[in-house]
DNA sequence: ACCGGAGCCTGTTAGC
DNA sequence: TGCTAACAGGCTCCGG
């Protein structure tokens, strides 16, 4: 399930490989991948391109290319639930592919990246300006932007669970499911308390709390679920730290309380009924 | 504006 | 054992 974390993890381990390396030429095996422009044109367009910034937004890879020595077009990648990059040299790319390879860039030092999604729910864009597409994004957590006036603002009036509402990238960008459990519960929040009830003390907790899974969810380079898995292959570790995600039936780590599974806004949702009161 | 639910997808797991 | 249904959770779209 990548969130900010492991997409961050992939725009580090992206960087050394791609930076400065050029696209000669690509291929596209399912066309809904590829959400703007056509497909036709996004492979006539990325030919020729180079790779030279490295950003993230949220859960969006943001790879900046030049033409020609002039600024080019911004690849953007969201890998959704299950997508996966990864870049192979010619002979083991021909191996690596398989049905769930949906495109296929090839690089100028004869490497090719592929984009692998299981579920095919990820998506690509080839733009000239990232803004239109992540022009509902709230704030970055880890930055300056996220704050507590910012947060309440937010919240003000939202009559909906707190978990749903830390999953609306629009007030907060590149929080999932996992670092969501996690943050609440760090907070001593119960996930159902509505946005609105939530009062500055808490908020000032919760926006803390989120930045501490978060960052060390990078440092740890990710959790490893079922699907997660970084450009080199190997896994995150994050997920031996989960305080709650999927740790239904087992004690609190705190109080030994056992950890209860709910649904709220079509997510499963971890928590502890003692250490997370709804007050 | 906000909220909840359906839909997009496929592999894995639970349950009959 | 073999089948089906539920589940996983990112996001967009739609109706109320």
């Amino acid at each position: 399930m990548p969130e900010l974390p492991e997409v961050e993890t992939y725009v580090r381990d992206l960087e050394p490989e791609l930076s400065g390396r050029s696209v000669i030429g690509a291929s596209v095996q399912w066309d809904r991948t590829i959400a703007a422009p056509s497909v036709g044109e996004f492979l006539a367009r990325i030919a020729g391109q180079r790779f030279v910034d490295f950003d993230r937004r949220g859960k969006y890879m943001l790879l900046g290319m030049e033409r020609d020595g002039n600024r080019g077009d911004t690849l953007i990648i969201h890998l959704r639930m299950t997508g996966e990059v990864h870049i192979y040299p010619l002979d083991e790319a021909i191996k690596m592919k398989d049905k769930h390879t949906h495109v296929v860039l090839i690089l100028d030092d004869g490497r090719h990246m592929h984009y692998r999604d299981q579920r095919k729910f990820g998506r690509l864009w080839l733009v000239d300006d990232p803004a239109q597409v992540l022009a509902r994004l709230g704030p970055e957590p880890l930055g300056e932007g996220f704050t507590v006036d910012g947060f309440a603002h937010s919240l003000a009036k939202r009559t909906a669970a707190i978990k749903g509402l830390l999953l609306n990238q629009s007030i907060v960008a590149g929080v999932g499911n996992i670092y969501a459990d996690e943050a609440l519960f760090l907070a001593s929040i119960h996930p159902l308390r509505s946005g609105s009830s939530l009062k500055p003390a808490e908020l000032d907790r919760l926006i803390e709390s989120i930045r501490v899974v978060l960052m060390r969810g990078i440092e740890m380079k990710g959790s490893s679920l079922q699907n997660y898995i970084r450009l080199d292959g190997m896994k995150g570790n994050f997920q031996e730290e989960h305080k709650v995600f999927r740790r239904t039936g087992q004690p609190c780590i705190t109080c030994g309380t056992l950890v209860e599974r709910i649904v709220v806004t079509q997510r499963s949702t971890h928590f502890c009924p003692t250490c997370q009161v709804m007050k």
